[in-house]
RNA sequence: GGGCGUUUAGCUCAGUUGGUUAGAGCGCCUUCCUCACACGGAGGAGGUCACAGGUUCGAGUCCUGUAACGCCCACCA
C-alpha cells in the first residue's frame, strides 16, 4: 500500500467522502415498514445570515444522533430547511438597501422589496446549506423545505383557516409594541430592554377653578413628557391613606425577614413613607375628593381639559402620588383608560412622527417633540423640576430603535385552551424536556396564556388570508360562496365589515358580485409558520405516508432561548392540527460564550464562523470538540483569538480589538483585516480568521487516531480473514477486548441520554490511553513474530474497526477515510466465529451504513483488567524512577519487584513488555527479592519496585526525595490512624469502608517502611563509600 | 422585583447514589525528533473545591445563609 502522510489531512477527506455519501443516497430516507423510523427536524436557521458556532453545535449534536441511529438500523430522516424569519430578514435587507442604494422600502414598493429579499434568501440559503454540508451533516437534502415555500404556505393557510373557523383567531385593537423604523408591531418577545440615561420631569397641570384650600395645580412625573399631548386624565389613588398603610405594612413584613444587608434600605423606605404621609397625604386626599367630585385639570400646551380620576393605579408611595394617564401610549394607562372610560388619544403616526392630535407639535419626531415640549413647559413655568434618571427603555430587537406603545388593529390567537394542551403534554410526560429544569420556564410562560399577536405590518411573510368587505350583506356572501366549505366569514361589528377567510385559494376582489373585497395587507408572525414545522415539512395537511411514518419525530434539539417562542408553539399546533405531539424529547443544549462569558454574536464581533474552524482544524475536530464540550449544566466558554494571516500566530481577542476593522499582529507586526473592514485600504489587507484554540484537543485527537490507524494499516500485510482461536489470545488481547466491550456500552448509553461529553470522553480515553498507549505498543512485538502475527492482526483490526464505528457519528470523515483503507487491507475483520458471514458487517460500502457495535458482555474480564492495572502500576513506577534519576531512555535498566507469589505470577508473563515499553529488564519477582545495594524504589500496594541504578544514581537527590516522601506519608498515616481510632467511625461506617481504611493504612505504613529502608540503605551505601 | 444557572489547578472544564491521598486537556518546567504519531512520547510542579454555618462517623458532593458572575422573565409614573 501507499505510504500515508504522518498528519491527517482533513480537507481532502471531507470533500471526497461527503460527495461519495451523497452520491450513494445515504442521506435520503423513505418510509419503510421493515424498519423503525427515527426522525429529527432541524431547527430551521434564519436566512438572515450565515451560520455561527451556535448553529454548528446545534447541528453537530443532531447529526451525531442521526448517524448513530442510522448505524443502529433505524430508518433515519433528518429534515432540513430554513426559516424566512420575517422581520429579521426584512430588517437586514432594508438596512442594506438604505446603506448601499439610499432606497427606502416605500420607494421600491412591496413587490420590489419582496423580490430583493427573495434574492437574499437564495444567496444565504445556499451559503447556510453549504456550511451544513461542510460540517458533514447528513440531512435529507431532497426534502429541504423553506417556511415560505408552497408546501409550508399551504400548511399555514390551512391552520389559519381552521383556527379562524374555530374562533381561535380574532382581530382587535390593542396596545402593541410599535417599531417606528420598520413600522410594524412586534411581540413582547422581540423586545429587549436597555438601560439608558434619561430624565424624570415633574410637570404642573393647573387645576381648573381651584377652591379655597385646594391646590392650584397637580404635579405629575414622567420620563416621556411628549406623551402628555395624549393625556386623557390625571389619576390619584381613591384612598391614599389606606394605600400608604398597606405599603408600609408590606415593607415592615419584609423588614422582619430581611437579611442585615437589606435592612437599612428597607428602613429608609419606611421612613420615606412616613415623611410622605406627613407632607403629602393631606393634599392627596384633597385631590382624591376632587376626583370624586369630577373636577378637572388643564392640560398644558394644548389647553385641553382633562378629568381628575380616582384610580388605584396611582400609587401614593411613588413619584408625586399622582400620575398622568395616556391610554393610547402606555400599557398601564391603557388599562386605566378602559376602567375609567377615558378617550384613547393617539398622537403618533406609524412612522414615529406626531399627528394632528399633537397640535402645534404635529410632524415632529418623538425626540424633537420631547425637546420642544420640555422647552415650552419651562417657558410657561410649569416644569416643577428635572431629575437625571436611568431608564429601562424597550427597544426593538430587529431595528434596535426604541419601541413606542401604540394602539392599533391586530390579529391574535386565543391561547387559553391551546396553551393548556401544550402544558398538559409536558406535565404528563408525553413531551420530555431535558435537562428537566427547562420544563419550568416552558410551563411558566404558557401558564400566562397570553393571547398571541400574530399580525405584522411587513411585506416579507405569509400574507394573512383574510378579505374585507364592507358593503355586502350576509346573503350576498352566502350566495357567492354557496357550496364551498373552504371559505368562512365573520362580522366585525366595530368597523361594520365582513372578515372573509379562504382556506386555500386567494379570493378575487370581485368574488362577491357587485362588491369589492380588499385583502388584508399584514403578514403573519414568522413563528406562526415555524410552529408548524414538524408537521408541515412532512406534508400536512395531506395525510402523507411521511406524516404517518415519521411523525411524531423523536427529538428536537435546540437552544434555550426559543423554548417558549418556538418549542411551546410547535407542541400546541401539533396537537391542534395533527392531534399528536410533534416530538418525544426536547434536548436543550448549552450556549456558546466567549472568554468574557458573553454570548457570541456577529454584531459584537466575537462570533466564530464554523468554516474558519473547519479550515484550521478540520470538520471532525469542530464536531468532536463541540460534542466534548456539551455537558449538561455548563455553557461553553470559548476564548476567541484572531489568527494572523501572515504568521499564523494567535492574537487574543479583547473587547477592544474585536470591534476594529484592522488589527496589528503582536508577533509579526503586520496588520490584517477583520469582519468590520469596510474602507478599501482595510479591505485590501488579508483577513484574519477568528478561531478558538479549544479545538486543538479534538484536532490532536483526530491526528492520534489517524496515526494509530496508520500503524495498523502498515502492519496488516498478509492479513487473512477468519476467527481467532481463544487460546491464541494474549493477555493484552483479552484486556483490550474487555475494555472495548465496556466502552461500547458506555458510549451507547451516553448517547441515548444525550450525554455527549461523556460519550466523547469515554472514547477519547479509550482510544488514546488504552488503545494507543498500551495495546498498540504491546502488539508491536507480535506483529514481527510469524507465529503470533495473524491473531495480533485480527484483534488489532477488529479493535480499530469497532473504535472507528463508535467514533463515526462524532468524527465521520477521518473514520470513513480509515475505514475504507481498512476494508482493503483487512476485509471481513472480526474476531468472533464466523467474523462476517456475508461480509456486510465489516466490509460494507461505507462506515456510515455499517452496524453500530454491540457490547459483547462475555468479553468483559475483571481478572484481566486487574492484572493490567498492576502491570501499569509497575511500569509507571519504573518510568518514574527513570525520569527522576534522569536516566536516558536508551539506557537499559534492571529492576526487581518484591511481592507475593500470586502477584508475581500475574506479572511474570508481562516481562517482555517491561523491556519494550520501559527499557527495563526484570531480575526477580516474588517475596524473596532483595533490593540491590544502590537502588531507587517505589512502594505500591502489596508491591515494592526496585530499580538497580548502580552507577547511575544521584544518591543525594534520591535521599532528599525519599525524605520528602516520608514526611508526606507521616501526615497521611497520622490522619488515617486518627480516623480509625475514632470509635464512632468504626462503629457507624459500613464494614467495607472501615476495612478499606485499614487496608489503606497498612499500605501507607508499608510504603513508609519501604521508604525508610531505602534511605538507610542509600545512606549506608554512601558512608561505606561504595560510590 | 421574580426565577434559573455557575463558582474545583494559571486557562477551559470533569467529578456518578456523600466513603481511600480530588481528575483531564491546554499552558508551564525537565527530557526525548526511539522504526504510527513532536498535532507526539516519558516525567514533574501546580488546588485550604467562592465564603460562613449546619447535618453526618465522614462533605467538592446534602441543607441554610452570604458574595460575585451570567442568563431568562417582569407594567411601574
Amino acid at each position: 500500500m501507499t505510504e500515508l502522510p504522518k498528519q491527517y489531512n482533513p480537507a481532502a477527506a471531507q470533500q471526497r467522502w461527503y460527495a461519495f455519501w451523497e452520491s450513494q443516497g445515504f442521506f435520503h430516507s423513505e418510509p419503510n415498514k421493515a424498519k423503525k423510523p427515527y426522525s429529527i427536524v432541524i431547527p430551521p436557521p434564519n436566512v438572515t445570515g450565515a451560520l455561527h458556532l451556535g448553529h454548528a453545535l446545534n447541528n453537530t449534536l443532531q447529526d451525531i444522533l442521526i448517524r448513530q441511529k442510522r448505524m443502529q438500523g433505524f430508518e433515519t430522516l433528518w429534515m432540513p430547511g430554513t426559516d424566512h424569519a420575517g422581520i429579521a430578514t426584512q430588517a437586514v435587507v432594508e438596512r442594506r438597501l438604505l446603506q448601499e442604494e439610499k432606497l427606502s422600502r416605500h420607494q421600491l414598493g412591496r413587490e420590489g422589496l419582496v423580490a430583493r429579499i427573495w434574492q437574499w434568501k437564495i444567496d444565504y440559503e445556499k451559503r447556510i446549506l453549504g456550511q451544513l454540508k461542510e460540517m458533514g451533516c447528513t440531512c435529507d437534502w431532497q426534502r429541504t423545505r423553506f417556511t415560505l415555500d408552497p408546501q409550508c404556505a399551504r400548511a399555514v393557510r390551512h391552520t389559519f383557516f381552521k383556527m379562524f373557523r374555530d374562533k381561535l383567531i380574532y382581530r382587535g385593537k390593542r396596545l402593541v409594541n410599535w417599531d417606528t423604523m420598520l413600522q410594524t408591531a412586534v411581540s413582547d418577545d422581540e423586545v429587549f430592554h436597555e438601560t439608558v440615561a434619561g430624565n424624570f420631569w415633574y410637570v404642573n397641570y393647573p387645576i381648573i377653578d381651584p377652591k379655597p384650600g385646594e391646590p392650584n395645580c397637580v404635579t405629575v412625573a414622567t420620563t416621556r413628557p411628549e406623551t402628555m399631548l395624549g393625556d386623557a386624565a390625571v389619576a390619584v389613588h381613591p384612598e391614599p391613606a389606606a394605600a400608604l398603610d398597606k405599603a408600609e405594612t408590606e415593607l415592615k413584613a419584609r423588614l422582619d425577614v430581611a437579611g442585615a444587608k437589606e435592612k437599612p434600605d428597607l428602613q429608609k423606605q419606611i421612613d420615606d413613607l412616613r415623611e410622605r404621609r406627613r407632607t403629602m397625604l393631606g393634599e392627596l386626599e384633597t385631590l382624591a375628593r376632587m376626583a370624586r367630585d369630577g373636577r378637572k385639570a388643564q392640560l398644558p400646551l394644548l389647553n385641553r381639559e382633562i378629568p381628575l380620576v380616582a384610580d388605584v393605579w396611582a400609587k401614593p408611595e411613588l413619584g408625586t402620588g399622582c400620575v398622568k394617564i395616556t391610554p393610547a401610549h402606555d400599557p398601564n394607562d391603557y388599562e386605566v383608560g378602559l376602567r375609567q372610560g377615558l378617550p384613547m388619544i393617539n398622537i403618533l403616526n406609524l412612522d414615529g412622527t406626531l399627528n394632528e392630535n399633537a397640535g402645534p407639535y404635529k410632524g415632529l419626531v418623538i425626540q424633537k417633540a420631547r425637546q420642544a415640549v420640555v422647552a415650552d413647559l419651562e417657558r410657561q413655568g410649569l416644569l416643577a423640576k428635572t431629575e437625571d434618571r436611568e431608564i429601562e427603555l424597550a427597544h426593538s430587537d430587529r431595528s434596535k430603535t426604541p419601541i413606542e406603545p401604540l394602539l392599533t388593529d391586530q390579529w391574535f390567537v386565543k391561547m387559553d385552551h391551546l396553551a393548556q394542551t401544550a402544558m398538559d403534554a409536558v406535565s404528563d410526560g408525553r413531551v420530555k424536556i431535558l435537562p428537566e429544569r427547562y420544563a419550568k420556564s416552558y410551563l411558566d410562560w404558557l401558564s400566562e396564556k397570553r393571547d398571541w399577536p400574530i399580525s405584522r405590518q411587513l411585506w416579507w411573510g405569509h400574507q394573512i388570508p383574510i378579505w374585507y368587505c364592507k358593503t355586502a350583506s350576509e346573503a350576498d356572501l352566502q350566495k357567492a360562496f354557496a357550496g364551498r366549505d373552504d371559505v368562512v366569514w365573520y362580522r366585525d361589528e366595530q368597523y361594520g365589515q365582513w372578515l372573509i377567510c379562504a382556506e386555500e385559494q386567494d379570493l378575487d376582489e370581485s368574488a362577491v358580485p357587485g362588491h369589492k373585497l380588499v385583502r388584508e395587507q399584514d403578514v403573519l408572525d414568522t413563528w406562526f409558520s415555524s410552529a408548524l414545522w414538524p408537521h408541515s415539512t412532512l406534508g400536512w395537511p395531506e395525510q402523507t405516508p411521511e406524516l404517518a411514518y415519521y411523525y411524531p419525530t423523536n427529538v428536537l434539539i435546540t437552544s434555550r432561548d426559543i423554548i417558549t417562542l418556538w418549542v411551546a408553539r410547535m407542541v400546541l399546533t401539533g396537537l391542534y392540527n395533527v392531534g399528536e405531539i410533534p416530538f418525544h424529547d426536547v434536548f436543550i443544549h448549552p450556549k456558546i460564550l466567549d472568554g468574557y462569558g458573553e454570548g457570541m454574536s456577529k454584531s459584537k464581533g466575537n462570533g466564530v464562523d464554523p468554516i474558519d474552524v473547519i479550515e484550521k482544524f478540520g470538520a471532525d475536530a469542530l464536531r468532536f470538540g463541540l460534542a466534548y464540550m456539551t455537558t449538561e449544566t455548563q455553557d461553553i466558554r470559548m476564548p476567541v483569538e484572531f489568527e494572523c494571516p501572515h504568521c499564523d500566530k494567535l492574537i487574543e481577542q479583547t473587547k477592544a480589538n474585536r470591534v476594529l476593522p484592522r488589527v496589528k499582529c503582536k508577533h509579526c507586526g503586520k496588520e490584517f483585516s477583520t469582519q468590520w473592514a469596510e474602507k478599501p485600504d482595510d479591505r485590501a489587507l488579508p483577513r484574519g480568521a477568528v478561531v478558538s484554540e479549544r479545538f486543538e484537543l479534538a484536532r490532536n485527537f483526530c491526528n492520534k487516531l489517524w496515526n494509530a490507524s496508520r500503524f495498523t494499516l502498515m502492519n496488516l500485510e498478509g492479513y487473512m480473514p477468519g476467527a481467532v482461536e481463544d487460546t491464541d489470545l494474549m493477555v493484552e488481547d483479552r484486556w483490550i477486548l474487555s475494555r472495548l466491550s465496556t466502552v461500547t456500552q458506555e458510549t451507547t448509553t451516553a448517547l441515548a441520554e444525550y450525554r455527549y461529553a461523556d460519550a466523547a470522553k469515554s472514547l477519547y480515553g479509550f482510544a488514546w490511553d488504552e488503545f494507543c498507549s498500551f495495546y498498540v505498543e504491546m502488539v508491536k512485538a507480535r506483529l514481527g513474530d510469524p507465529a503470533a502475527r495473524l491473531t495480533a492482526q485480527r484483534v488489532l483490526a477488529h479493535t480499530l474497526d469497532t473504535l472507528l464505528r463508535l467514533l463515526h457519528p462524532m468524527i465521520p470523515f477521518v473514520t470513513e477515510e480509515v475505514w475504507q483503507l481498512l476494508a482493503e487491507a483487512a476485509p471481513q475483520r472480526g474476531i468472533e466465529q464466523p467474523p462476517c458471514p456475508s461480509g456486510e458487517v465489516c466490509a460494507g460500502e461505507s462506515i456510515m451504513v455499517a452496524p453500530w457495535p454491540q457490547a459483547d458482555a462475555a468479553r468483559q474480564n475483571a481478572e484481566i483488567e486487574v492484572r493490567f492495572a498492576r502491570f501499569q502500576e509497575v511500569l509507571r513506577a519504573i518510568r518514574d524512577i527513570r525520569g527522576r534519576q534522569n536516566v536516558p531512555q536508551r539506557t537499559q535498566i534492571n529492576f526487581a519487584v518484591r511481592c507475593d507469589t500470586a502477584t508475581a505470577d500475574l506479572l511474570k508473563p508481562m516481562e517482555p513488555y517491561f523491556v519494550s515499553m520501559a527499557g527495563a529488564r526484570p531480575t526477580g519477582w516474588g517475596p524473596e527479592v532483595t533490593p540491590p545495594k544502590l537502588s531507587a524504589n517505589v512502594a505500591l500496594t502489596g508491591m515494592e519496585v526496585f530499580v538497580d541504578l548502580a552507577e547511575l544514581i544521584d544518591v543525594g537527590a534520591e535521599v532528599e526525595r525519599k525524605k520528602q516522601e516520608i514526611v508526606r506519608l507521616d501526615g497521611l498515616i497520622t490522619a488515617k490512624r486518627k480516623k480509625l481510632e475514632n470509635a464512632s467511625f468504626v462503629e457507624r461506617a459500613p464494614a467495607a469502608v472501615v476495612q478499606g481504611e485499614r487496608a489503606a493504612l497498612k499500605d501507607l505504613e508499608d510504603q513508609h517502611a519501604a521508604a525508610t529502608a531505602v534511605v538507610e540503605r542509600l545512606r549506608g551505601g554512601l558512608s561505606r563509600g561504595d560510590l
